[in-house]
DNA sequence: CAAACCAATCTGGTTAACCAATTTTTTAAC
DNA sequence: GTTAAAAAATTGGTTAACCAGATTGGTTTG
């Protein structure tokens, strides 16, 4: 057998040409929720790759609630129905890797909820916590140093404040892609330090006070100039 | 050495106990960003687990973009200085397991912006995806059948048609999660046919009529009962 | 005839061996 | 002494061999 090194990229494609295969597979063969498929060996076979990328790819299915394997029993077919299957099946193959504007667009959304969240729900350990964010930030600003990362860090205080994992969980997926994108696009703005840390103040206050709605509105005023860029304006 | 299988949560026990190792690695050798790694083998001697749970909690960071690894080469130390890699491994240590409010609350937030979205995006294609779903759901509900499957693509496929692919991967990771708890809970309700049947078609007029406003609010009625369910109201 | 038992087989999970690209060290030439 | 070439060691990626639990079919036993 011959062995090559596959790029991230080969990799997702692979992983999709055999997630098709598997979805044509079940379909063909009438295979209906709660059945088993085929043994890994006999997959990695019949489709002519590794055991391994087999492996993979059910991990991926796993992953989205459509295949459930059992240790030394099989690989079934989740009990979400064969219509339901197949839409979802169809989504992921065509899922598109994030563009900077949907990151945004998403992390926008995804702050605007959590921070009134947290205005409501926040401990007082959870406040300790972001007003120490805070003051790191506020620190490093005053002494012009580069405070990218003490910026995450206060919103991510904010995020674990909100009291939803799951909100949680995908905030801390986009993070280091938006980081990545900052970088690469060069969006982080220089010398608006004393405005920065007014508007990171107004938000903690807003969340002392529990006051919801002006949790909102000072986040979105923090996110005016991200918000301007995203959507060309 | 010893072999045992281990359950789910134990190996997310594993993951998280390396990863705090890894952590306590970099802060002790004052690793910063851009350095390298131990090997993987020295890292599972070191740590005392096989190679291939290092290299699994590797992935886990990678996938979080804490880590960089480069074949042939080493493991990396992502480009996020050490005090947003210090702060993001402590957000990723105290991720809890998703709870049916927070997939709930979530859930809504992403549709009630999908739904906005998707009036103002969706292309004549997208509209033809909805109505054939908003058809299929139509039917089945008539003949008496369950359609929570079709229920569910109807909602994918508005969150198809918002063009971001973030909000779109964030839908699929949650939809096989609320899902199980559904049938767990039993929340579905019954005998709503009709009901159910005006809200989607009021919510699919509106994409239509690329009413954003409308949209959004046919969603939260959609949601009424859900939401009340969520808030205990 | 049915139920209980047992061994052969099959399964996903795990580990160890192997590969090729890279990096580091050694060596040779100038 | 410096540099360039070559060889040895190291690396993450990949494959193959192995393991223990689950399944299954046939046999035995009540």
């Amino acid at each position: 057998m011959k062995l090559e090194i596959l790029t991230k990229n080969d990799h997702q494609q692979l992983h999709n040409d055999i997630i098709a295969k598997i979805r044509d597979l079940i379909n063909n063969k009438n295979l209906e929720p709660g059945d088993k498929l085929p043994s890994e060996r006999m997959l990695s076979e019949r489709f002519e790759v590794s055991r391994g990328n087999v492996r993979e790819t059910i991990q991926k299915l796993e992953f989205y609630g459509i295949l459930k394997s059992k240790p030394q029993s099989g690989t079934f077919v989740a009990d979400i129905g064969r219509v339901a299957m197949n839409g979802m099946i169809d989504d992921i193959l065509a899922l598109e890797d994030p563009d900077f504007k949907s990151l945004v667009e998403t992390r926008i959304l995804l702050e605007l909820k959590t921070v009134r969240l947290a205005a409501k729900r926040r401990t007082n350990d959870d406040l300790e916590k972001i007003e120490a964010a805070l003051e790191s930030y506020k620190e490093k600003v005053l002494n012009n140093e580069d405070a990218v990362q003490e910026d995450l860090l206060f919103h991510l205080a904010i995020a674990q404040a909100c009291r939803n994992s799951t909100i949680n969980r995908m905030m801390l997926i986009i993070t280091p892609e938006i980081i990545n994108n900052f970088e690469k696009y060069h969006v982080c703005d220089k010398n608006q330090g004393p405005k920065r840390i007014k508007e990171h103040q107004d938000i903690f206050n807003a969340i002392k006070e529990q006051n919801t709605q002006k949790a909102k509105e000072m986040m979105k005023v923090h996110f005016n100039e991200l918000y301007k860029y995203c959507y060309n304006i």
